[in-house]
DNA sequence: TCAAATAAAGACCATTCGGTCTGTTACTAA
DNA sequence: TTAGTAACAGACCGAATGGTCTTTATTTGA
């Protein structure tokens, strides 16, 4: 990897974590300057606006929350296994985030809406990718007679993904780590209750 | 009620609807300026610094929704009908909210994590302040033998409210109501086969 | 009615913002 | 080794930022 793409990757890194803490407004170009230790011209040279790196720096960030999540669930056999192992990655994640600030989508989600619909698409596909992919464990238990023939798959996605991100919300505001505990156990309990035969 | 009197609580209205739209760092004085149709000279006779009026605006809107709360429930006489009554009141809740821009104390969660201190903590006064009142409701029903005598209050609301919140996130994110019915509908369920006896 | 008090205007301030451009330095491939 | 290129520094720009202060207009209570 040549030089540039390392200092760009790296702009990223710290973009990422830049825009995730203090949002896309609340951060400054002189702020990445500082945190990358370059200057102006170094952090244009490799992109054409302070927007452009907010939306490269979300895609970074999703990669990683991507990545860290695969690795959780690779090696379970089964679709009770991986859906629970993506909901107890979770338990520790809002005050130990992959991504300094938080999570990306949850703050994303709430940074975009009302003030740049690019990037709320965005969100939007990545947050879609994600419930496809729980709602695909799920059809997967199904066939596999590990969870009840009648639920729905998409449904029962959605009401887990939204209440990890409800419990992030609530977890960091509270900076206490019991509120993500008892919807993770909440979830734990609609996995076992409502999806497993 | 005095002219100036009048004014402040003005230009704490359209703050709110600001602040909640574009967030804190994201709002500026002359967008204030503009849509409060007052010059910088009107808006700082009353109020000593933006910061200032971002708390005040925060617990303007706060008022707004307990108040509007408060009337979805107030009629209904049983514990059951006042927390599902609290429920549907936010089933519509994230496409026409009572304050423009979604619901703020989610916002405010995420705008004020890592920025604010001190908003966060009123914010988290404010949480706390709802999750008590569904607690209480709840108690209330475990007394009425209404609900089940073994459930704990304080979990159960903070379940409640917490899917409530993921479900504004993701509703808004997508613009489509869709998602907040399934939340609904879940937590209505919880109700329904862990809450009532 | 009128004087004191309040409300609002608007000029002004230093600072910071995102962004551009030119010159210099460092890398890289032949 | 060196020529060409990519990477970066840093000066510079106009516009916008939050905030102050003086002046003028408007309320308000006696």
């Amino acid at each position: 990897m040549s030089k540039g793409q390392l200092t760009k990757e790296n702009i990223l890194a710290q973009a990422a974590a830049l825009f995730n803490t203090r949002g896309y407004a609340g951060a400054s170009l002189s702020d990445l300057m500082q945190i990358t230790g370059l200057k102006k011209g170094g952090i244009y040279n490799h992109f054409r606006s302070k927007e452009e790196i907010l939306i490269f720096a979300f895609e970074y960030s999703v990669n990683i929350v991507k990545e860290t999540l695969g690795k959780a669930i690779e090696n379970k056999p089964t679709a009770a296994g991986k859906l629970k192992g993506i909901v107890e990655f979770y338990r520790d994640y809002p005050l130990n985030p992959v991504i300094k600030g938080g999570c990306p989508i949850l703050n994303t989600i709430v940074d975009s809406d009302n003030t740049n619909p690019v990037l709320q698409e965005k969100v939007k596909e990545v947050v879609d990718d994600l419930i496809n992919e729980i709602a695909r464990i799920i059809k997967y238990g199904i066939r596999k007679s590990e969870f009840k023939p009648d639920i729905d798959p998409k449904k029962a996605a959605i009401i887990i993904f939204t209440s990890i991100e409800g419990g992030i919300a609530m977890t960091r505001n509270h900076s206490d780590s019991n509120y993500m505990a008892i919807i993770i156990d909440h979830i734990i309990k609609f996995i076992d209750d409502e999806l497993i035969a």
